[in-house]
DNA sequence: GTTGCTATAGATCCG
DNA sequence: CTATAGCAAC
């Protein structure tokens, strides 16, 4: 491979990033400074005119969506060359986890479940009857959020009382503390990590075994970090730890555009980074190519009042391009419409490919309305949304099933499927059984077939457990030699879940449909990756399904303004630009403006050549009718800036407008 | 003991 | 508008 394309076209800076060899190296990247890039670029520099192989590399995302777009682009570099690793900080403690983790409690084994958010909210809510409190005594999201919280900051159930107390109230310290305990009891007896344990468990490991942390010290030589003003302690730790022997890491991060700490991040790993490797190299990287002079402009003066930043200027490179349209809608059906109409026009009289626009939102549900009106005018749309087809019912139902058969002291999957279909195995029953489970400290699993075999429950109910278990047995048997799909669609047939959503009729139409399209996935995944049940089940655990989308013909984007980072578009369409909504009125409520701010902030900068901003008079939401004002940030536009195509509308809002 | 219905509270962003 | 809790009927 020769290295002459792989420095063509990059700025000083840009190449002396790209070219730095060993040593810390830190860049501080504005928006459209070309970060990407310049990752990818190094990447197969490293590869090309160091002579680094691939597996000695790790490149750490945030997102999934980010890690393949770097993938693609390093394999484009690269040609057919093995690329190096490239992933997200969860999948990458995940892999290293499956390897390693019994080291951590004798319960676990590589086969072990990755909980989502609902389901640890389930588990938590299920800890909290058992110690008798009521959601009145305390938000079970508060204690997810406590906890949550606590394993972001490396503080184990443990050391709980030790860390927390003394900054809130100790009985409140108490009760989390009990809580946190079982749950984290719960979560190992049936063989269970959540998001978070995925980083803490790992950095424990690294901490617990040197020779572990030491050979993948020595198999990762050289380290990429993107986004880094997004990690969170257990991140940075995990980051610093493997990087502590060669000090080959490489951060890339932008404080302007800090917008995860809801999830326990904090921006300041930037600065701290510099401290705690002081032979590092800073390379500030503010050249815009991306938008336009306008555009650039726009975003400056929103994020310049913010003042928790360090002052920065992005310098524009392009023209200064087109005015921002601000349009002021009556409802959202307008505002939808509004959108529709000028899409449509760009991409028919303009010629601008649909893959090249995108409309954010801030919050999902805003969606639908442009769903609705997208439909309606023909144009075919994307929307990026988390895991929104894993989450329907039918097709968690199905997933709990290939999660329990593959790891049968996941208690929660079991609980899920053990009356799904109606077996006639009722709450009374199964809190029995989990009384039962919960005084012998063994899984569900195990204590259904100790009951069965002692006959400690009633004749019908002993009898319909023995039923399943046999069901459950026979299933268990196929895994080896059955395709993952094919066991699916056994599971359906043999269950008789199938038969029972037959019998609903009406709209179990579309659930079957669902089912469909899952089993297709399922098929498809395991033929084009390989793959067993275990990738599988750590796939859709990791990696929404909108991923792995295969792009057959171009298609108009919607998504909300988290998934958009680290993206750009021709055309963006930010909505529903209103107090309450942008800034959320939890922020507002919260006193977290700022980050409001820079989520505003990467909205405009995901743009290259036009910016709309909508915002309506009306909007329904939940049920009913809001009326918002236009959000704050429209004001800190320039105004010079603006089109206003309805000028007149803009009177509805009052005095701002002038 | 289990199932199906009605009432009620809560509704952000991601892996 | 939707997931969950509580209650009345099989």
């Amino acid at each position: 491979m020769s290295v002459e394309p792989i420095l063509e076209n990059l700025n000083p800076s840009q190449l002396v990033a790209v070219t730095h060899f060993e040593g810390p190296l830190l860049i501080l990247a504005g928006a459209g400074s070309g970060k990407t890039r310049v990752i990818t670029h190094r990447i197969a520099y490293l590869m090309a005119h160091y002579g680094i192989h691939a597996s000695h590399i790790l490149g750490v995302t945030f997102t999934n969506k980010a890690a393949e777009e770097m993938r693609t682009r390093v394999e484009r570099l690269v040609g057919n060359q093995q690329a190096p690793l490239i992933r997200t900080f969860h999948s990458t403690c995940a892999l290293l986890l499956r390897e390693h983790i019994v080291h951590l409690a004798p319960t676990y084994t590589s086969d072990f479940t990755i909980r989502d958010e609902a389901e640890q909210r389930a588990l938590i809510t299920e800890c909290m009857k058992e110690l008798h409190l009521s959601p009145e005594d305390i938000n079970p999201s508060l204690v997810a959020v406590m906890i949550d919280r606590a394993k972001d900051e490396l503080i184990g159930p443990e050391d709980f009382v030790s860390r927390r107390g003394g900054s809130y109230d100790p009985t409140f310290i108490e009760m989390i503390d009990r809580l946190y305990k079982r749950y984290q009891r719960r979560l190992e007896l049936s063989n269970a990590v959540d998001f978070a344990d995925l980083i803490r468990l790992t950095v424990r490991l690294f901490q617990e075994r040197l020779d572990i942390l030491n050979h993948y010290r020595d198999r990762f030589k050289f380290l990429l970090i993107d986004e880094f003003q997004d990690t969170n302690y257990a991140q940075y730790i995990f980051a610093r730890l493997l990087a502590e022997k060669y000090e080959n890491i490489c951060v890339v991060g932008d404080d302007d555009q800090a917008i995860f700490s809801w999830r326990g991040a904090d921006p300041t790993h930037i600065f701290k980074f510099e401290k705690d490797f002081p032979k590092c190299k800073v390379v500030v990287l503010n050249q815009n190519y991306r938008s336009t002079g306008r555009i650039l402009k726009a975003a400056s003066s929103v994020i310049r009042n913010n003042s928790l930043r360090k002052p920065k200027d992005v310098e524009a490179v392009r023209e200064t391009g087109e005015r921002i349209y601000l349009y002021a809608a009556r409802d959202e059906m307008e505002e939808a419409d509004y959108i529709a109409r000028e899409v449509t026009r760009l991409w028919k009289l303009e010629n601008v490919p649909l893959d090249e626009m995108a409309i954010l939102y801030r919050v999902n549900t805003l969606s639908r309305v442009l769903e609705e009106v997208l439909i309606r005018w023909q144009i075919p749309y994307d929307v990026v949304r988390g895991l929104k087809f894993y989450e329907r019912l039918e097709i968690k139902d199905l997933i709990a099933y290939l999660q329990f058969l593959h790891n049968p002291s996941d208690d929660l999957s079991l609980l899920r499927i053990l009356n799904k279909p109606r077996r006639g195995i009722g709450d009374k029953t199964v809190s029995t059984l989990q009384a039962q489970a919960h005084r012998l400290s063994t899984s569900l699993w195990e204590t259904i077939q100790q009951m069965v075999q002692t006959s400690t429950l009633g004749s019908a109910a002993t009898n319909r457990l023995k039923q399943f278990i046999e069901l459950m047995n026979e299933l268990k048997l196929k895994i080896a030699t059955l395709k993952p799909h094919e066991l699916a669609g056994e599971i359906l047939n043999k269950t008789g879940y199938l038969v029972e959503l037959q019998n609903q009729g009406l709209e179990a139409e579309e659930r079957l449909g669902n089912i469909k399209e899952f089993l297709g996935h399922l098929e498809d995944f395991s033929a084009r990756n390989g793959g067993g049940l275990r990738e599988f089940l750590e796939h859709i655990a990791l990696v929404s399904e909108a991923d792995n989308y295969e792009e057959i013909e171009a298609r108009l984007s919607l998504m909300t303004l988290h998934s958009a980072k680290g993206l750009e578009f021709g055309v963006i369409f930010l909505v529903g630009m209103e107090e309450n909504l942008l800034p959320h009125s939890r922020s507002v409520r919260e006193g977290t403006i700022e980050e409001e701010r820079r989520l505003c902030y990467v909205g405009i900068t995901r743009a290259k050549e036009k910016l709309y901003v909508t915002f309506t008079n009306q909007r329904s939401l939940y049920g009913s009718i809001l009326f918002n004002s236009p959000s704050r940030f429209i004001w800190e536009l320039p105004r010079e800036d603006l089109e206003v195509p309805q000028p007149w509308a803009l009177s509805r809002f009052g005095a701002e407008s002038e």
